[in-house]
DNA sequence: CCGTACCTCCACCCGTGGGTCCAGGTGTGT
DNA sequence: ACACACCTGGACCCACGGGTGGAGGTACGG
């Protein structure tokens, strides 16, 4: 967060979207904004490293889908090679696997097409001054996948299971073997076998990734 | 998202803050930009919701520390009762429960009183016109908490794993032993060893309790 | 005082898992 | 024609996992 946006130099942007149609209105409109210069267009994520790697840009308006390369694998390498540079996404797709690809590949935004030039303009805006804007459809699917998960521990565990069963439950769900478990707990391997034969019969587990899977769903790894 | 954001008023604004030290401040440095009118400030949540109830309003930029009232209440009511009010959080915590609460609650941006008036500004303006903003670190933590247990496929695992050596490593992840897989792909169980050391190799798996997490985690099974 | 639950440990058995090395068959691109 | 990736399969070895049947310890409640 800077609080002296530099106002006194435009932001240099640049468009990548496959679809000439798209992409130069695009640039056009943005052009019109004072403080926004367009300093390049791109039609594939070749082309755009290609022109950041020609000229310095604060901003990457970038599609997702684009041939060659597409908008994620550019988005990753620019986060990596060119971590000053911000990426926000327009796309017409908002399928929960894109925006979780895209932002993870590092994208600082996330539009859909039906957003608006002030919408647009602010998204970059914000983007190069670090902070992140997402269409409200775009943040209520992020939202909800967070939420999908499984917050309490769950009742897929028989309640009688000793404390020293969940412990070993959960160690075997970290993926460590007996011997590990036995040091950690400071007991013999034995032990740790008995443990385990007893929470098996009770949980009515078969064998070890069977128990990783149960302590997973239960919450405890 | 709406292409025509008027221009012709200024946005009605609420600021509620417990402490007054922050509150007049804030209040005072917004009503210095030209499209913006603060026409209330709270010190919790009752004086929010009496305050729209008085005169109209279009963005909340809310606390959630307040006594009475917290800010995760306020904003789950006026998302309620007035969903055409927009709610931006601005607050000194960010840890995932404050997050994933406050955005559940229905507010539409999420900053950190670090945060400059340039960032609010920002915010306030895209809440209005029913986009997103988020302090970048906030969008790193609610997209690693969306990832955490995801439905898509994760990029956890390396892109060059084989057909055969995905469906090897779901059916890992169900539980089945070798010879299950085998019976389930009407392939030999030395088949089947011979894509688990493949794909083992190839992703770093150690053994079959970790391929299972791996699986699990990749949204595999 | 005695039963019961829990934690601790040992010995034995053997099935599955996983590593290694190898090899034939197919399809694809050069 | 050739290399290469992939799927397929076999043989061997042995470590780890898991079942069985014990045994001795403490702590608690009837």
């Amino acid at each position: 967060m800077s609080e002296p946006t530099d106002d006194s130099r435009r932001l240099r942007v640049i468009v990548a979207d496959d679809q000439a149609a798209v992409r130069e209105p695009l640039a056009a409109v943005l052009g019109m904004s004072e403080d926004i210069e367009v300093v390049a267009a791109a039609a594939d994520g070749t082309e755009v490293l290609a022109a950041v790697a020609a000229a310095p840009a604060d901003v990457v308006l970038m599609d997702l889908r684009m041939p060659v390369m597409d908008g994620i694998e550019t988005t990753r390498r620019l986060s990596e090679e060119h971590p000053q540079i911000a990426v926000v996404v327009l796309t017409t797709f908002a399928d929960d696997e894109s925006i979780l690809a895209a932002l993870g590949a590092g994208a600082r935004g996330y539009l859909t097409k039906n957003a608006g030039r002030q919408d647009i303009v602010r998204a970059i805006r914000a983007a190069a001054a670090g902070q992140a804007v997402l269409d409200r459809e775009v943040q209520d699917r992020l939202l909800a996948t967070a939420r999908a998960r499984p917050s309490a521990t769950e009742r897929v565990l028989p309640p009688d299971l000793t404390r020293r069963e969940r412990e070993v439950l959960t160690l075997i769900g970290q993926g460590l073997p007996n011997r590990a478990i036995a040091e950690k707990l400071f007991i013999s391997e034995a032990t740790v076998k008995s443990h385990i034969n007893n929470l098996f019969a009770k949980a009515g587990i078969r064998d070890r990734p069977d128990a990783v899977r149960r302590a997973i769903a239960a919450g405890l790894a």
